[in-house]
DNA sequence: ATATAACCAAGTAAGTTAGTAGGAGTTTAA
DNA sequence: TTAAACTCCTACTAACTTACTTGGTTATAT
């Protein structure tokens, strides 16, 4: 039960950009340098980001990435969805309408789950990029 | 972020021992049909809860697996690390002492995913088996 | 003795992760 | 107008993990 490294490094990228008060935009060169991460890597992740949209990018030379929303308007749930999906601690809470994988008497260990799972976005959603500058 | 299938089987295998009061044993034959998990798989399940003294084992005609202690003093928590092991939203997150992995000046990220491990245990600890019968 | 159980050790197909590699298109500054 | 610094895009891959299966061995009640 792990998130990846794409979350890891992510949101680490975007502490970086929301730390850049100005409007210059920062480079994945830049992100690379500090954080010690691979700059293809990183590509794949904010093309998660900007699909997402919560980054916009800036092409060309003096280019990069800057925020789309202010740190305060965005949560670290929004982050992780965009980098690991749509979060389910099982393949069945996933599904909610296919009956099949769970017994058709419903499966009492899915309100674990269920609570497990809504707690897991609360205290994640609780988070904004603003409180970890 | 997802849990494994042992996890998922292992709750439901453990609250049907927990459903059987009396102290005869159930026998993975029984939860394999019962729970359509081929038996095989249970076996590896079930080492892993043994070997975590959740569940004692009785050999031979008649013998299966009986719960080590009462549903109410098994909270999930015990049974998810069980199978999964060590619970660590991150590998950073398994390796306390680790410092190589983190940035010297401290990852400020590692606020959030500490908060979110501590309250993904609490919640798994707050449901004891007994709540699941 | 035999059936029924736990126990044990390997192997394996499919999927995921954590990247690399190589290039194409954009924009700015000299 | 050319080079550099960027984003963007597709494809590939080694290593690892998952979710099993297979083929046994050992213990025990009847």
């Amino acid at each position: 039960m792990m998130f990846t490294t794409k979350t890891e490094y992510g949101l680490k990228a975007m502490v970086i950009l929301a730390k850049a008060t100005s409007k210059e935009p920062v480079s994945l060169t830049q992100i690379s340098k500090q954080e010690h991460i691979s700059q293809a890597y990183l590509e794949h992740i904010f093309a998660k980001l900007k699909a997402n949209d919560l980054v916009k990018s800036i092409k060309g030379v003096s280019g990069g990435y800057v925020l789309a929303r202010t740190p305060k308007q965005i949560n670290v749930f929004e982050i992780v969805e965009a980098l690991e999906g749509p979060l389910a601690v099982f393949y069945c809470m996933s599904h909610e309408n296919d009956s099949v994988a769970c017994n058709a008497k419903g499966c009492l260990t899915k309100q674990v789950w269920y609570e497990l799972q809504k707690n897991i976005i609360k205290t994640l959603r609780k988070f904004k990029l603003a409180d970890l500058v």
